[in-house]
DNA sequence: AAAGTTATTTACAAAACTGTCAACAGAACA
DNA sequence: TGTTCTGTTGACAGTTTTGTAAATAACTTT
């Protein structure tokens, strides 16, 4: 007759959502198992469905909770990076690109989405996009949303794709992945980004038409 | 008593295979039911295990499929960009970009990918990089391998993250998910490839360097 | 201190899925 | 025609998994 603890049910939500992430990260959603939730967590596994009401119920709590946590670091660096003294923006919006996805938590978020899994994605996006767009506008008054819109949409894309095959894709490209490599790419993109001002940017283009 | 079509093993693993990468792309490999696949392609499901010996079998056989596929239509369009005249050059680079990952094929083979299905894709990443040197270098002849390489990763990475979660991206971005505006998105970043030369790159940076 | 609320547990039901086995039916070959 | 090989099938076994139901124990309230 086992113990019993009798958290309350927000300790309780997290400590099963603790292990479910965890878990997750290793199998995915499909591959998670309520009672190997259970078990990491401590606990029976009809808890968990008296907590999250079922299966699925658990993984959409699971994808908010990722989602929403993600925001807020991504936001918090931006924020920083805005209020950044000249000299210290490269770092800063490197900063912004390595902690976007906090190592495992990317896997996680990406699978939950690919999985069908509901979370506020597009909320968390749109945030992110308004605050990108101060960013870039303090650094280059003349920035045109379009352009703008644009780099962040592949460099958000570019995020994405690491943490789903970066270790794999930067193999190939003889890329050693180690986390030293890691901050040199990102920091040469920060530094790339920072700089592509949209004149630049069009006279590149425009180059490229009066070229013929 | 159903009637027996007795294929050859080439055609029936085909056909199985079909079927499979059909269900994956719906619910991932972790749902990927042997039973679903068999009513698919019209047959019994002992019969998939005879042939691919278990659903890990199937799986890594559709990850190596779906793989090698993939590489030859990427290397097929890189190789048309670097013979095509100045004019077509971006064009060509976009088509590229736009048939890289074809519809759900790129879904299934991040799903794999993240599944742990073995497949050969440091091969053929290694076989994409090197045409890439090579298109790059046709079009500026100072270009670095190192500034190569970092393009080269950035897209790729890009790419993996369109087709996972490109839609929602960029819905919360404010771009539409037509057909046209994901042409227009992919062209536009043709041109930047094409015409961010190292002495653009670095000029960026140094001027960042000089400027305080 | 008694009653009530609920987090937690044990036991169980029902369904689903992979893989096995023996038998069957087409095709190739003697 | 008969024999062999193998693609194919139906039935089955064993395991695993989600969800239910009733009992229990901890905490709160009166």
């Amino acid at each position: 007759m086992a113990r019993k603890t009798h958290r309350s049910p927000e300790e309780a939500k997290e400590a099963i959502l603790d292990a479910a992430e965890a878990i997750m990260v290793e199998v995915g959603p499909a591959g998670l198992r309520i009672s190997a939730v259970a078990k990491k967590a401590g606990m029976a596994h009809p808890n968990i469905i008296h907590h999250f009401g079922s299966r699925d119920g658990l993984l959409n709590a699971l994808a908010e909770r990722v989602g929403s946590r993600a925001t807020k670091r991504i936001t918090a660096a931006i924020n920083d990076t805005v209020s950044a003294s000249k000299e210290e923006r490269i770092s800063a919006l490197t900063k912004v690109l390595e902690t976007s996805y906090q190592g495992d938590e990317g896997r996680a978020a990406v699978w939950l989405h690919l999985s069908g899994a509901e979370s506020s994605l597009r909320d968390n996006m749109a945030q992110i996009v308004t605050l990108s767009h101060r960013l870039r506008k303090s650094v280059d008054p003349t920035a045109s949303e379009e352009n703008t819109n644009r780099l962040v949409l592949l460099v958000t894309l570019a995020l994405v794709g690491e943490v789903v095959s970066g270790a794999a894709i930067k193999e190939g490209l003889g890329f050693g992945d180690s986390p030293e490599n890691r901050a040199n790419f990102k920091q040469w993109l920060a530094e790339i980004l920072l700089n592509l001002t949209d004149q630049q940017l069009d006279t590149s283009l425009n180059k490229n038409d009066s070229d013929q």
